[in-house]
RNA sequence: GGGUGUUUAGCUCAGUUGGUAGAGCGUCGCCCUUACAAGGCGAAUGUCGGGGGUUCGAGCCCCUCAACACCCACCA
């Protein structure tokens, strides 16, 4: 027997331990191969609630096709993150007044390995929390041996087809960390800046071209001012020269066709090393690229000396300041403009010339958009895919080389005369370019992005670019399972590599889940102080080590008292531990095709509260069958109790191997809880208890308990992906009794739909009593009869069918209804005063008798004429359209004619009985 | 500027080829009823964002407007 009352904290401890230790989670070797590739997370993060919620829908999925019999392997591992990693890390080193350039590069990267394998484990452990089957034994690292082989196999490969290249261009550069970043890496943002407007004087002594800019101290690294060719105020300057202001350089005058005459004065300086677009005229026009900042973004010594190793910042001040004395400023004007900053360090990104090392993406897009277009790939929900075509057709080369030392350093080695040479390694390098030993090399400083290495993920981690059984078994995979804030970053460059290096798509599905939001409809962030732990929501946490988690380590501590304060109004009692199965449900609820899901802790109460319901209902179960169970031949008859329950079961686990192929796992998970609580708990079991009850030798009793113990046994295994832990805890008692011999049901088969179980006529009948009972409740109800006292009914009027009906399960109305007597009236009987109900012709008479108040009856059915009539009319005036008649299809028009009828038939009885009581 | 979404009950959301508007939570009654008070039974609640169109019929299809959200892009 089960325990009386529901603890997930205690059931979910044993039950993970024996999954991870019998082997259960490795492929089975058997059957069609599926496999899942988890997006790796970073190997020094922790947990959050997108995490857990994408890795929930992953283990649905994956459970699920394993108990189909598919040979099943979810792919775990993390990512080394590069950027994030060494932030954390730094700011370690500064804390203790260290700082990555005074240990070096050699003792930096100790460091940080050594970061890697104390944290490592917390996001692992997390995964083991929310009951991932992921197969361990081949957990893999981005900067594990056999990935790191694989990235410089890629990049040696592709730098040979001239798909890698090296050069100067301008890049957006994060002056705090101090490396280059993609654009992707890049966040603009609305801020309220200013446009000055400049003179920018004819060297003739007198007069001047007026500019307008955003960044007058980029002044300095000015080479033209551009006109529109077509612009009749300064058509004639064009091709003359311009006393570029604080130096002694003279610039010229160029027209452009990019240049809009309406904006600013319709002059614009250009600036090609320090601005995109001002990148791309210099570039049509050949003007020199003058840089004139440091890596810091200080200004370098291409500047006048009084403003060099100025920051930027401080130096448009110090421009400013001295072109007003110059009388040189015209005007400055409020101006809204977008400051891009680095995503992960906030720092304003400075478009900076530099050396750094590209994919040509042009010719890998191609097929990768091919491959999506012709549906090789697809994605769900399908308009995602409209996203993907947008960024791939405009997409750019990508800057995979990053200052940093926490990565894969990029396999290119240097001489002194600064030629490039490209190879595995070292020695590589000499036999490839045929060098001498004792040519001096040194390697690339810099690694490469994240990015890069992931783009490798599907099939690196299976063994590439070995040709591993395992490679060969699970590659290509079934389904990507991420968010839509990585199709750039991750999906389109798994796709544009898997195929350059594969030929083969890396995924035939990808599912692009919503992104979990607070319950504000805000994004879930330290600095807002909205974050939740999902292993809080399991475990439960106390107020006030929630104020503690969320206000510790904040970047920026005066935000602490705010969060205190709305959490402490939030969760004035913190959080109830809710159990990893309702979380798991819950999330499964929540993920429908929209965007973004707020997390409301009303849903995950609710599920709690359904993992209790399934709870108590298997403990009745249980408490019905256990030692009284004989084999399916010793049932004598099912009831039609049985018959209806099965082959309702049946649409069930049809809907949810639907929905579930679809990735709806809202409505598969919404078919079972509806199914595990509106109809086997709620009717169901109550139908059996008068069965089990009966003292009468020829019950149904026998056919009741197998029903009882075969459908709970399956709704088990149904919903067991959704929640492994109770569902495992509860089978192990239940299988045994259904005849069902296994060490766990995560390896028993999904239950399939039956055809031949359908039964019209056992679930027409229990549709019928349902509404009797319900009928009946609804007078009981209006009339507040407290369930305790039994109450009489008279029916009347109906047709043979009710009769036979009535005969057959008056035992089940009696018990459900709560009656106390249960008879017939002939058509010429006199009628008490009563409460009555209709279900279809039949009536239903409850007699007043001291129980039921005559004017409350008299409210009570006139309500219900009221909406009746509301109905007659509608149907009266869609009967009286000939248009509707004579257009819409037969059966929709017989329908609407037997609602008429039935309609017009319930009011006159209605209307009959109300008349009765008013008179009685 | 380009693109993609969202708008349905008090709240959070379903609504699958157009055919009688649903769930959970909350609210209001009556109940400790031998699985479950983390529960049972009953009830109330909607001009489906606005306007137009197609159709016998529109929450669903088309057009348009509005609000909100997100993504991309070089307006100095």
């Amino acid at each position: 027997m089960l325990e009386k009352t529901y603890d997930p904290a205690t059931l979910e401890k044993e039950w993970y331990q024996y999954w991870e230790n019998s082997g259960c989670f490795a492929p089975s070797g058997k059957g069609k191969p599926y496999c899942i590739m988890i997006p790796p997370p970073n190997v020094t993060g922790h947990l959050h609630m997108g995490h857990a919620f994408q890795q929930t829908l992953m283990d649905i999925l994956i459970r699920y096709h394993r108990m189909k019999g598919y040979n099943t392997l979810w792919q775990v591992g993390t990512d080394h993150a590069g950027i994030a990693t060494q932030m954390v890390v730094e700011r370690q080193l500064i804390a203790e007044n260290q700082s990555r350039h005074v240990i070096g590069r050699e003792a930096f990267l100790d460091r940080i390995w050594q970061w890697k394998n104390e944290s490592g484990g917390n996001i692992t452990r997390q995964l083991r929390r929310i009951g991932a089957s992921v197969d361990w034994s081949k957990e893999r690292f981005t900067l594990d041996e056999g990935l790191s082989k694989a990235v410089i196999e890629v990049f040696v490969q592709l730098h040979q087809e001239g798909l890698i290249y090296r050069g100067k261009r301008l890049v957006n550069w994060d002056p705090v960390l101090k490396t280059a970043v993609s654009d992707l890496e890049v966040e603009s943002e609305d801020e309220n800046g200013s446009l000055w407007y400049i003179h920018y004087p004819f060297p003739e002594g007198s007069g001047s071209v007026v500019v307008a800019t955003t960044r007058p101290e980029t002044l300095f690294g000015d080479v033209a001012v551009a006109v529109h060719p077509e612009d009749p105020r300064y058509r004639a300057l064009i091709g003359k020269m311009l006393q570029l202001p604080l130096t002694d350089r003279l610039i010229p005058v160029i027209a452009d066709d990019s240049i809009d005459p309406a904006f600013g004065t319709g002059c614009v300086k250009i600036t090609p090393a320090h601005d995109f677009n001002d990148y791309a005229m210099g570039a049509r026009h050949s003007l020199p690229q003058l840089n004139i900042m440091n890596l810091d973004a200080t200004l370098n010594d291409a500047v006048p000396k009084a403003y060099q190793g100025l920051d930027r910042f401080v130096a448009r001040e110090r421009v400013i300041k001295d072109l007003n004395a110059l009388k040189l400023i015209e005007k400055i004007e409020p101006h809204i403009l977008k400051i891009p900053k680095g995503d992960r360090s906030g720092a304003i990104i400075e478009p900076l010339l530099t050396d750094q090392w590209f994919v040509k993406v042009e010719t890998l897009a191609k097929p990768a958009l091919e491959a999506v277009e012709n549906g090789n790939i697809k994605f769900v929900p399908d308009n995602w895919s409209k996203t993907y075509f947008e960024w791939m057709r405009n997409i750019q080369d990508w800057c995979i080389s990053r200052q940093l030392w926490w990565g894969h350093r990029i396999p290119a080695w240097y001489d002194d005369a600064g030629n490039i040479y490209v190879a595995k390694d070292e020695a590589e390098v000499r036999i490839k370019y045929k060098l001498a030993a004792t040519l001096p090399l040194r390697q690339d400083e810099d690694v490469l992005d994240t990015w890069f290495s992931s783009a490798l993920w599907p099939f690196s981690t299976l063994g590439w670019p070995e040709n591993t059984e395992l490679l060969q078994t699970f590659y290509p995979t079934q389904v990507l399972v991420t968010g839509f804030d990585i199709i750039f970053f991750w999906v389109a460059r798994m796709i544009m590599f898997g195929l350059k290096f594969t030929n083969e798509m890396p995924f035939e599905t990808v599912y692009i889940h919503g992104l979990i939001q607070d319950q504000n409809g805000q994004k879930m962030s330290k600095t807002k102080g909205n974050v939740i732990d999902p292993i809080d929501l399991i475990d439960g946490i106390d107020l006030p080590a929630l104020i503690q988690k969320r206000t510790y380590g904040l970047m920026q501590p005066q935000l602490a008292k705010a969060i205190e304060a709305t959490t402490s109004e939030e969760f004035p009692n913190g959080i109830p531990a809710y159990g990893t199965d309702a979380l798991r449900f819950t999330y499964a609820t929540l993920a429908t095709s929209a965007r973004f899901i707020r997390f409301d802790l009303k849903r995950i109460e609710g599920n709690r509260h359904f993992c209790n319901k399934l709870w108590n209902a298997a403990r009745f179960v249980l408490m019905n069958t256990e030692g009284k169970m004989g084999d399916e031949s010793t049932v004598k008859s099912w009831s039609t109790a049985d018959n209806w329950i099965v082959s309702a079961w049946q649409r069930v686990k049809l809907a949810v191997e639907k929905h579930l192929g679809e990735y709806r796992f809202d409505l598969a998970a919404q078919a079972l809880y509806d199914f595990t609580w509106n109809e086997y708990c709620d009717w169901y079991l109550e139908l059996t208890k008068p069965v089990l009850n009966s003292m009468n030798e020829n019950s149904t009793a026998a056919g009741a308990r197998f029903t009882l113990i075969t459908i709970l046994e399956e709704m088990l295994r149904a919903l067991h992906p959704f929640m492994p832990y109770i569902t495992e805890a509860i089978w192990q008692k239940v299988a045994p009794l259904s005849g069902i011999s296994g060490k766990t049901i995560m390896l028993q088969p999904y239950p399939e739909s039956s055809v031949e179980c359908h039964d019209l006529k056992a679930e027409a009948d229990i549709e019928w009593l349902k509404s009797i009972i319900l009928a009946i409740r609804n007078i009981r109800g209006e009339m507040n009869v407290p369930p305790s006292k039994r109450v009489p009914v008279l029916f009347f009027n109906g047709n043979s069918e009710d009769q036979t009906r009535i005969k057959n399960y008056s035992e089940w109305l009696s018990a459900l209804a709560k009656l106390e007597s249960l008879h017939w009236l002939k058509p010429d009987d006199t009628r008490p005063p009563a409460a009555t109900a209709l279900v279809g012709d039949l009536e239903i008479l409850i007699p007043l008798g001291g129980l039921i108040d005559k004017d409350a009856e008299i409210n009570r059915l006139q309500k219900e004429i009221d909406k009746l009539n509301k109905e007659l009319e509608k149907a009266k005036q869609k009967l009286s359209n000939t248009n509707f008649v004579e257009n819409a299809p037969k059966d929709v028009v017989d329908q609407e004619i037997a609602r008429q009828l039935e309609f017009t038939a319930s009011l006159a009885k209605l209307n009959g009985r109300l008349e009765e009581i008013k008179n009685s």
